[in-house]
DNA sequence: CGGTATTGTTATGGGCCATAGCTATCTGGA
DNA sequence: TCCAGATAGCTATGGCCCATAACAATACCG
C-alpha cells in the first residue's frame, strides 16, 4: 500500500505519542495511575506547597480540569491540601503519595530507557531536543 | 519551578504531539477537516479503491470507529462507495474530495515546514527517522 | 459443504481537553 | 483606605479520539 503518511513529521509525531503513551498508560494502570496523575505527583514532589493554578500553568492543564484530578488524588490519599490564605491552597505529598510517585519514577525511567533503545544511535541523542523545540 | 518532565522524551513526546495538533487542527478546521480527516483523504487518493477495513489497519483506526469517519465524509459528497462484492466496498475520492484532499495537502506541508524550520538545524533530519523507530 | 474469518455496523463508555460562567478572595493603585 | 480588576477554585457541559463487545451478513478455505 502506498502510505506517504509517515514523511510527515506531525503525523509521525501523532503516532509515536499514540503508541508510546498507550504502552506507558498500561504500565501506570498498575499503580493506579494515569499518565497525568503520575506528572502531577512528580511535580508536587519537587515543588512543595505549589498550588493547583500553578501546576495546571506548568503542565498546560485548565484549571477546570485540574479539580477531578486532584480530587482523586486526594480520595486516594496521596496528596492534601492546605490553605494557603482564603482562597489558594498548598498541595503536597502524603507518605503513600511519595511512595506511589517513586513507584511511578520507576517504572516511567525504565520506560524511557526502552525508548530510547529502539532509536538508532546516529539519532537518538537528537530526539529530545528536537522534540522540546516544537514546544517549549 | 522544578520540572524534570521536559527531561523526558515520553513527556515532551506528549506535549509535543499536542501542542503540534492543536495547531495544526486549527488550519485544518478552516477546510472543515479533522486531522484524521485528511490522513483518510490522502490514504484514499494514494490507494483508490482501499477498503475501510484495510484502511482502518493502516491508519490503526477500529473498524467500528471508522464508520461515524466515512459516513460524515460521504455526507460531505468528499468520498463515494462501491461494493466490491457482498460485503466490501471500495472507497474513492469525488473531484470535490480530491480538491480538499489537495487543500488539505497544502496546510499540512506548509505546517511540516514550519515544524522543522522550529528544530535547530544540528538536530533536524533525526526527528523524523528517531519517531518512525518509536512506533512503526 | 461447513466451519472459520472477515466486513460493516450499532451501542456504549472512558480519557483528555476546551469553554463558559459562577463565587469568593486577593491585590495594587488612586 | 478603598475599590476595580485579577486570581483561585469550582460546576457544568460538550467534543474528539479511542477501546470493547456484540451482531448479521458474507466470503473464504479445507
Amino acid at each position: 500500500m502506498r502510505d506517504p503518511l509517515p514523511q510527515l513529521p506531525g503525523y509521525s509525531l501523532r503516532r509515536a505519542a499514540h503508541a508510546t503513551a498507550t504502552e506507558l498508560g498500561a504500565r501506570l494502570a498498575t499503580l493506579g495511575l494515569r499518565q497525568v496523575d503520575a506528572s502531577v505527583l512528580i511535580l508536587i514532589a519537587e515543588n512543595a506547597d505549589i498550588t493547583a493554578s500553578a501546576l495546571g500553568r506548568q503542565l498546560d492543564i485548565q484549571r477546570a480540569n485540574m479539580v477531578p484530578l486532584l480530587k482523586k488524588l486526594e480520595d486516594e490519599r496521596l496528596i492534601e491540601r492546605q490553605p494557603l490564605d482564603g482562597k489558594s491552597q498548598a498541595l503536597l505529598l502524603t507518605a503513600a503519595g511519595r511512595a506511589r510517585m517513586e513507584a511511578a519514577l520507576g517504572i516511567i525511567h525504565a520506560f524511557e530507557d526502552e525508548l530510547l533503545a529502539r532509536i538508532p544511535a546516529r539519532h537518538r541523542e537528537h530526539l529530545l531536543p528536537a522534540l522540546n523545540a516544537l514546544w517549549r
